[in-house]
DNA sequence: TTCCTTTGCTTTAAGCTTAAAGTAAAGGAA
DNA sequence: TTCCTTTACTTTAAGCTTAAAGCAAAGGAA
């Protein structure tokens, strides 16, 4: 075979010239790229995961706590995937849980200092990663992509968000 | 309940002042709530997923076929991912595979006529979601992030790439 | 030919992720 | 109290993803 017409409107990559679906594609590239560069690295040289890093980065932000349904919002998982990675630094002592004693329903996972002194650790190797991912980026070009990229996100996380 | 919100970042975390680390938090936020929503979109009215829209489209734009390493390469991810999507269209007749006369070792995959005809129906989908999801940002914002992404994605893809 | 190395792909083990189903506490209403 | 609904979380089934190990063809070298 090798013919089989098409017929059907556009012979073209459907939609290649649309602004809306380059800049996605773009955006998602980049993305892709960075996970896997981020990944390997915390693979490699701390024998851990970007999804830990991420829950511990959430309680270290808040010292008293969470529940496991903020940490599903702040994260932008599943509760079912709270739960999983949850129990993994739990079984690793990195974080702590203890009953709401306001709602015997949830929990209120925090970092034991053992896991402060393990993010704070994990937080200076992918801060200097991201610096090296980006050192080649003009400093305004930076700055713009922080500035549209925020809006973006906002209307992203509006209604049909 | 109702308190308990994480802002995703600038919470005085470690670094956090740096424009990377901010860019690069935004990056990904956009990325992983319009993946969320194409995901959703391709199960509920499709019944098929992202990976393997993703396969489909790689595959439209090269009417010749595709070896299992250029798809790998193509979508930016392991061999072994892309044998198992393959599998599915495989099982699903919208694509189809030979093997290389040139080398025996290799596979050339290819749509089928049918394969065709599926891809031109998630495609349209697809751009009319993406165009939906950013339909409230700016034109002007639309082409500075076409642009500037553009010239991340060239950067990231570069030699630590 | 026989060996060796490289290359292309598949399989496997482990981990991430989700939606949906399940469990259980909370908070009412009757 | 008993029942019902909501909320919080866990479990499960299914699928994505990777790195590493494995297999087999290719392409030489001796």
């Amino acid at each position: 075979m090798e013919k089989a017409e098409v017929s059907t409107e556009e012979e073209v990559p459907i939609g290649a010239g649309s602004a809306e679906l380059r800049m996605w594609v773009r955006l998602l590239a980049c993305a892709k790229i960075g996970e896997k560069q981020l990944r390997r690295r915390f693979e490699d040289e701390f024998d851990t995961t970007l999804p830990r890093f991420d829950v511990l980065a959430a309680l270290y932000r808040a010292p008293e706590g969470l529940r496991m349904s903020a940490l599903s919002r702040a994260l932008l998982v599943s509760n079912g995937n709270v739960t999983v990675v949850v129990r993994q630094l739990l079984e690793r002592g990195f974080v702590k849980s203890k009953i709401n004693p306001a709602d015997g329903r949830s929990a209120i996972v925090s970092l034991t200092p053992t896991g402060k002194r393990r993010f704070v650790e994990l937080a200076e190797a992918h801060h200097r990663w991201i610096s090296e991912l980006f050192s080649e980026v003009p400093v305004a070009d930076k700055d713009t992509l922080v500035s549209k990229l925020g809006n973006l996100r906002t209307i992203m996380n509006g209604p049909r968000g």
